[in-house]
DNA sequence: GCTTCCCTCCGACGAATGTAGTAGGATTAC
DNA sequence: GTAATCCTACTACATTCGTCGGAGGGAAGC
């Protein structure tokens, strides 16, 4: 019951993904935008997603215009952040080492990402600890 | 609707991970185990998720004694695969360095796991791609 | 000024999920 | 053997989520 990940499902993810592609948009926009990369849902469907997003807060509008412009009030890096937070929570009890390693060694990383990796990983202090 | 993700909700998970923890069990078993880790749960809601998890073929069970006695069938890295291809699907349209790159700076991992990191790494070949 | 659009608001509905109660059979404890 | 237990099977119910349809009010075309 302390896991509260059950506040952004699949689809309002996908539409809160959209505005964080094309920046505010409108109901009209986001599902053209879903149209283009096509995904199919109705006009409603949208709205309504969009809609409980701002329930949720995730997203806030304007309303001063007849369409209402969404804007995205959370980052991509904090839902990425809560979710990775509820994976390794509920997979491996709170370590985040495994999830890397197992990360790591499924050879999904292009030779760019195993670079930056390399970087990253080398100005790691291991510290005391 | 190509998202079949929805296979494995988290009390669905809580259970299936007791069993990957503490070997096939009884319904019993089980809930003694969620009750040591302060989860409260009723005894039939535990029968209710086993049932539902073999239903979804993730765990077996033996019948032949009176109590059941269940056994996971898929493993902890399997679902943590697919758990984590969502993941980087639904946030980073599939690419799993982002993904990784975010997990290394979050600073949440123990020494050990940096040089256990630094190791893998550095086997690792950014070779042609 | 109608007709046609487009937009918002509201209601709805089915599937999945979390959670649990009840019925009734089998086992165990006297 | 009778009562207390334990177990399974079945049913249930509230929520959340994905997905829309219809009503009704402005805006825009002609």
């Amino acid at each position: 019951m302390a896991e509260r990940q059950h506040e952004l499902g699949s689809a309002e993810l996908e539409v809160l993904k959209t505005l964080w592609d094309i920046g505010p948009a409108t109901v009209r926009d986001v599902l053209n935008q879903l149209h283009s990369h096509g995904r199919r849902l109705a006009y409603t469907t949208v709205q309504t997603l969009l809609t409980r997003l701002e329930q949720k807060k995730f997203v806030t509008s304007n309303k001063s215009d007849l369409a209402h412009v969404f804007r995205a009030k959370i980052s991509r890096d904090r839902v990425t952040r809560s979710r990775l937070d509820t994976l390794v929570e509920q997979l491996f009890d709170g370590a985040a080492g495994p999830l890397v390693l197992h990360l790591v060694r499924s050879e999904r990383l292009t030779s760019q990402e195993i670079n930056e990796l390399q970087r990253l990983i080398g100005a790691l202090d291991p510290g005391p600890k």
